[in-house]
DNA sequence: GTTATTGCAAACAATTTGCACCCAC
DNA sequence: GTGGGTGCAAATTGTTTGCAATAAC
């Protein structure tokens, strides 16, 4: 288990674990940018995507095709709009038993997972009825 | 509720309907490009939204960025490695009176939901190890 | 004929990569 | 001094958009 970290990943753990919401890669870069030591944006990536391996942070990925990252503690899960994009945080997660015999069936290291749900809100639904 | 769909939108809601696994965009594209009438890679992005707006496509998007898109009959969810990105297809769904509480609750008409579980997979596992 | 649909190519945006520089050890 | 970490800018990739041509009714 790989436990050194760089300066970069250690400022975006720590960035994120004060954060609530989840961040995107831009968000973090916008962040750390300034300063005299200041953080580049391939760096951002390429220490997210070595947090991702090892577990130290949960992303999750729009239907934009931007990723989110999150510090792993939160576990939650959205509701989202196909149309207006808006998403819902819901506190419910049914699935925590599920992971466990996951992981003991299929070998498999799990990290953490993502539930997500997808539909039209109450704004929307009225438009495309009338559509 | 909107009923009519175009020829496009038709001819890939067939195409979807043929095939038990997800397609990318690309790969409708590429199935359809041929023929006499064949179809352009923009029109495959335009009637995929449309059907992803009536919830008559459901769509995955991985962590690449690129989305899958399926008809909305499966309901299959993924066991995914953050390293090699393998995709195990996992049978079990435990959510299904969640929604159904939800669509009360927020107002919200649920077309359809994504379940996935994120780490490593035991080819990948032990070469983190080492690192 | 009028309107919606389509194809093409150009535009976009998030992400990745090549490479030279630099800091830590 | 050596090697990993970093910044910058260029390249890549999936997706979206402008617009003229075309099909549908």
């Amino acid at each position: 288990m790989k436990t050194r970290r760089t300066p970069s990943q250690e400022k975006i753990l720590d960035l994120l674990d004060t954060q609530k919401r989840s961040l995107s890669a831009q968000d973090i870069y916008v962040e750390l940018r300034q300063g005299d030591r200041g953080m580049g944006l391939a760096t951002v990536y390429r220490a997210l995507e070595a947090l991702k391996l090892e577990g130290l942070v949960q992303v999750r990925t729009l239907t934009s095709g931007e990723s989110l990252y999150s510090s792993r503690k939160q576990d939650k899960h959205h509701l989202t709009c196909l149309q207006c994009g808006e998403s819902i945080a819901i506190g419910e997660c049914p699935v925590r038993d599920l992971e466990q015999r996951l992981q003991t069936k299929h070998h498999f290291k799990i990290f953490y997972h993502t539930l997500e749900f997808f539909g039209l809100c109450d704004r929307c639904l009225p438009m495309e009825e009338n559509a």
